[in-house]
DNA sequence: TATTACATTGTAATTCTTACAATTAATTTT
DNA sequence: AAAATTAATTGTAAGAATTACAATGTAATA
């Protein structure tokens, strides 16, 4: 068994012990974000899916991630104007965003509680989580790729 | 004179030096920022000077906020699905949200270099930025304040 | 003053997302 | 298995934030 299908059948799994009910659109949503390891838009999740389900609604896909996002299996990342898009990794790590072409790259870095605690201090908010991201141009859009 | 009437000045005579030309609405909307020292958004400022300019419309808010962040003098602060907030702060620093009423506190933290450097060293981007935040309570909304 | 360049206004269009009511499907009870 | 209940899907309308555009107005320049 592959590694995206393991923890495909992880989410799965974790569906199954609340009342959210499995459904053909619903399986096919959580495997296209699972096998394709990108961060995909609901509109990208909505056109790949749509030979496969020529009925679907583009609100199916926005109530699905929306109950994934609750069930914790999901995440999802916002920006300003652009569509939000989706993560089915939801442990820590943060991304590399490249200003030309919009791919995401994640990366990990050991936590950055010292900015929260300072932030804290500083502030005298109760602090509960933080969001970072680093932009750049990836190597296909600095011309730097070896060919 | 006061700081912000200082700094405000400063950012006409960086628009003097440019093909932006001083009108009533830009000067009030300019004012608006440099005096609120919060973090408003379009519909804020436009509101707030309704009074004083009944006839302005929503468009020339979001045009002269788009020259300003041109000429360097605002900085937009993006969000999901909520609207973008205007920052005359042009220095770097953070931001403390508040989870509750959506209050941003600033606060510095020197500089996240290693950060950038170790996403260039995994991911090979060309790196030249980042974005950082941390959520929480302020104070008011928690209950901790003294009263 | 005439010409030109830039700015404002009002409104329509766009994009992303959610709301809603009707229909369909899955689960539970009988 | 059939009936009753609950949840999910669909199609479309509505919402909010932002931008596009054409007409009008104002400032700078010749
Ligand atoms: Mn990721
Ligand atoms: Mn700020
Ligand atoms: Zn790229
Ligand atoms: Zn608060």
């Amino acid at each position: 068994m592959t590694m995206a299908n393991e923890r495909l059948q992880e989410a799965i799994d974790a569906l199954k012990s609340t009342k959210v009910r499995m459904t053909p659109q619903r399986h096919a949503i959580l495997e296209y974000l699972y096998n394709s390891m990108s961060h995909p838009t609901a509109d990208e999740i909505y056109k790949a899916l749509e030979g496969k389900f020529p009925n679907m609604s583009v609100a199916t896909v926005y109530n699905n991630l929306r109950v994934f996002k609750e069930v914790g299996i999901v995440k999802e990342l916002t920006y300003g104007d652009a569509s939000s898009r989706f993560d089915c990794v939801t442990t820590d790590h943060y991304h590399v965003i490249c200003s030309e072409c919009g791919k995401i790259v994640d990366f990990h870095y050991p936590g950055l509680n010292e900015v929260e605690a300072l932030a804290k201090h500083v502030t005298g908010f109760q602090v509960n989580s933080h969001r970072m991201e680093v932009y750049g141009t990836c190597p296909e859009c600095n011309g730097s790729m070896p060919h």
